[in-house]
Parts: structure tokens; C-alpha cells; sequence
DNA sequence: TTGTGTGAACTTGTTCACAGCA
DNA sequence: TGCTGTGAACAAGTTCACACAA
């Protein structure tokens, strides 16, 4: 992995296993749903029961954070929502730009859970001159012209990559250039970028695939002993991704 | 975890490591990609820089398949591609059904490394009536109603779930139903299914969320220490989801 | 008494480094 | 000589089980 290790001034500990990180989403959503219902306090196994975990490892999870549970009763909602949101850096305002803009792209545009969670699409970018001013999820889509200079005037660090695979590295080093540090890729490609610029991929092909390995299993499973007993339901989150050089995307065309 | 852990008949040692196979697809892209510039013969080394992974982990993953390089030469690159795509259980045909035909389901059907990969889109499913009989991609879209009879006539073990939120557990319960045993879900929620059935989820949300906190977390120690040496770029697939209960989704509306 | 917080045991995954085959 | 295959060391992540605070 090799990370940059500085100390950081008014934080926590430091160093939040990767596995955490990748849950804390998922407790921030279970959160803010209590949140809604105005319930004010949850327990590790109630919130866990509704994040899919394991209350073990939920506290564990929590622990990293600080001790912000009250023993014999549980987490505050309200205070959880907010250190949790502050740890992922949610309090802040994220502009987002979304380069590819067909189907995928426009399901992103139209996605709700953004705004919610301190994301803003500041722009949708497509390189097909005839979508240019067409409005999609309520934002015009500029042209591909204009990339460097929204992400410089809106200073997005954080770009989404929905273009068909042989443009994703094109666009990728585009990004990069003008100043973007953070990419979610949903084309299917290996991109390469600099040291300091994280790539996350999503990558649907990838996920059926592994569906389909179990599943095969399954069917092996059941021909060698009929009626076996069925093993525990798995329900899993594509969601680690190891920090060193992993790869390939995902999804539209 | 809790596996049925029973034997297989005709195949390989047993229990490849999750972790492996949600790399195998990565490997088979970078192959797929080999095999059509006619490409016989790859190293690790070659193969791996192509995936995104380092060779090591490569070579240590293929062992659990077998041995199938040559020492001193390297993978025969279509004696591979056949390994694992047969190890990924991609060389049946495996009926895929996608229900919820918004933006997100749209992007799905259009998805090109379906059919190359093993997977068929035997059926596009929504509420919406005015839908119904619409094509895309191709394939008219069906009604709901139609559900329980488009998975039995056609055997599918697959479903995908690009749903609102609201609605995809109810649709997630009646493809348990109807007998699908894996689901791709893409809806904000945590779905829960009876044992034997496995759940992978997307969710984009998510995604955006472990990449700003490690943006947040670039930013602090740029501050910490100005011009600080930019720690190795990390590229990451959203892929692993440990098997047991993990949860939230992804994206459309 | 209840439910958090956490050391310690354990499991899974990754990397090293090198023996051994082509 | 070159590159695979793999045991052994290491690192990360998970689960256990229980002390202790409210």
C-alpha cells in the first residue's frame, strides 16, 4: 500500500482499517434511517441486525472511531450519524463531475442518495456534441471541451468515469491532469493513474461472475448430496477493493 | 461463513479462496483481452501488470486452480481463458433476469460483456405497465405480473434487482420465490433472503463515500506537511463482500 | 443488569523468497 | 537460465468472551 503516514492534527488515533472504511457507509445509511424515525437510541446488535453485520464486528468497527456508546445502552443516533459522517468526510461538500452520459451515466445523474450524503454533481459531461445543453436529472450536459475548465472553476477532486471502456483512460488522464485525485470507474478497463490518485471500480461483469461461481457450486453441491442441507445466506458487499493495484471496471456499453 | 462443504466429484482440490475468485474475472478480462490479439503465451508477470495485481498474488491464486503454466515459459493463454472460465461456471449458460427497467436497468441490458461471458438477459421486468411491451436493448420489457412465469419457464437462477429502494425487497421475495438462488442487488437496502441464496450488492453510494474519506484524508496531511510525497497510487475493485452479512446497495433513483 | 469496549485467539489474505521444472 | 509453484513469514480482518461502566 505505502501511504503518506503523516500524523494528522486534531484526529483520532489514526489508521482505520480499510474494512472498517468500506463499512461505514453502511451504518451511516442504517443510521440515518433511524434517524428518520426519530428513534434516539440504538444498540450494536439492533443497528448491526439492520447493517447486515455482526454486532462483534460493528463495536469493533466503532471502537476505531472513539467510544462513543454508552455502556448498558447503547449509541446516541444523532451523535453517531454526525462522528460517522464526519469521519468519511461527508460534512464537507463534495463536487462531483460524471464524464459519459448515456444510460449509466444518467442513472447516476439521477441517483438521490448524492446530495444526502455531501456529494454535489457539479457537471455531466459527454463527448457527443449533440447531447451538449440537453438537460439530464435537471443539470445540462456540457461537452467534453469544457472538462479542464469546470474542474477547475468548481475544483472537483472527484470524478466519475460512466464512458464506454475505450475512452475511460483517455478521459481518466484528462481528469487527472486538470486536478482530479478521486475516481470511480465504471468502465470495464484497467486505468492507470500517478501515485496519490485513487481509483475505485465498480464493475458489474465481474460481480455476476462471481454469482455464478457459487451458484455453480450450489448445483454441484446438490448433485452430490440431494437435499444437502442449504449453508448459511451470504450477503455480501462489493465493496473492499485492496489499496494496492487492483483493476478492472464495470458496466456500460 | 457456514458452507455446505461437501465434496465435488470431478473437480480440483476444493475451497478456493474467495478473495481468488473474485479475481478470477479480473484474469479472465486481461486474457480475453491476450486471446483476441492472438496472444499464446503470457507470464505471470505480463499477465498480472494486464489485471492490475502483482504477480505473486497471481501465481498464488492459479495455484489453487492447478498447475497450468509452464515453468521458465508462462500461461498458454487459451488453455487459461477455458480454466477459468469453466472454474467460474461461465461456460454454461446462465439466464439472467433484470427487474426494474429505469436508467439503471437500461445501462444493464445495453451491458455488452454480458453474452460474452456467459450470461443470457433472458428477461427485462416492470411495474410500470406503460412499460410493458417497450423494447430495450432489444428486449421488450414485460410486466411484473409476468415474474413468477418468466423464471420458471426459463430455469433462472439469477437476478438482478435495479429497483428503488422500496420496492426491492418485496421483488427480492418473490424471485426467492420463483426459485432464483443468486441476486445482484442494486437497490439501497439490505435485502434479507432465507439460506442458500446469495446476495452481492452494488452500491454506489457507498463507493463515493470510502473515496472522499480518503480524499479528506489526502487533504489533511498535505495541510500536516506541505508538499508531503504522495503516497503509491491505489487502485481498487469494489469485489470482495465477505461472506457472511454484509448489506446496503447501490444506486438508481 | 445490560450492553459497550477490547485484548486475545483465530481465520483469511498477501507477500517473500526460493526450490525445481522446462 | 527463466519463470512457475508453493511453503513459510507476515499482515489484515473477524470472532470470542469477558471486564467494566452506566
Amino acid at each position: 500500500m505505502a501511504t503518506g503516514r503523516t500524523h494528522r492534527p486534531a484526529t483520532r488515533s489514526r489508521g482505520i482499517p480499510e474494512a472498517t472504511v468500506a463499512r461505514l457507509p453502511l451504518y451511516l445509511r442504517a443510521l440515518t434511517a433511524l434517524s428518520e424515525r426519530s428513534v434516539p437510541t440504538v444498540s450494536s446488535e439492533e443497528l448491526a441486525a439492520a447493517a447486515g453485520v455482526n454486532s462483534a464486528k460493528l463495536r469493533k468497527d466503532f471502537s476505531y472511531l472513539g467510544s462513543y456508546g454508552t455502556r448498558g445502552v447503547g449509541y446516541d443516533v444523532e451523535y453517531l450519524v454526525y462522528q460517522i459522517s464526519r469521519e468519511l468526510g461527508l460534512t464537507q461538500d463534495w463536487p462531483v463531475v460524471i464524464v459519459g452520459i448515456g444510460n449509466l451515466g444518467a442513472a447516476l445523474a439521477n441517483y438521490g442518495g448524492f446530495a444526502s450524503r455531501g456529494f454535489r454533481v457539479a457537471a455531466l459531461i459527454d463527448a457527443d456534441p449533440a447531447m451538449a445543453g440537453k438537460p439530464v436529472a435537471g443539470i445540462p450536459v456540457q461537452h467534453t471541451d469544457e472538462l479542464e475548465k469546470i474542474i477547475q472553476d468548481d475544483g472537483v477532486s472527484i470524478g466519475v468515469i460512466a464512458t464506454p471502456a475505450g475512452a475511460a483512460q483517455q478521459v481518466c488522464d484528462r481528469l487527472v491532469a486538470a486536478g482530479v485525485t478521486s475516481i470511480l470507474n465504471f468502465a470495464p478497463t484497467v486505468l492507470s493513474v500517478p501515485d496519490g490518485v485513487d481509483v475505485r471500480k465498480v464493475d458489474l461483469s465481474i460481480e455476476l461472475q462471481i454469482l455464478a461461481f457459487h451458484e455453480q457450486r450450489k448445483a454441484g453441491e446438490e448433485a452430490a448430496a440431494t437435499a444437502a442441507v442449504p449453508r448459511t445466506a451470504r450477503q455480501d458487499v462489493a465493496t473492499d477493493q485492496g489499496p494496492d493495484g487492483d483493476v478492472p471496471a464495470v458496466m456500460p456499453t
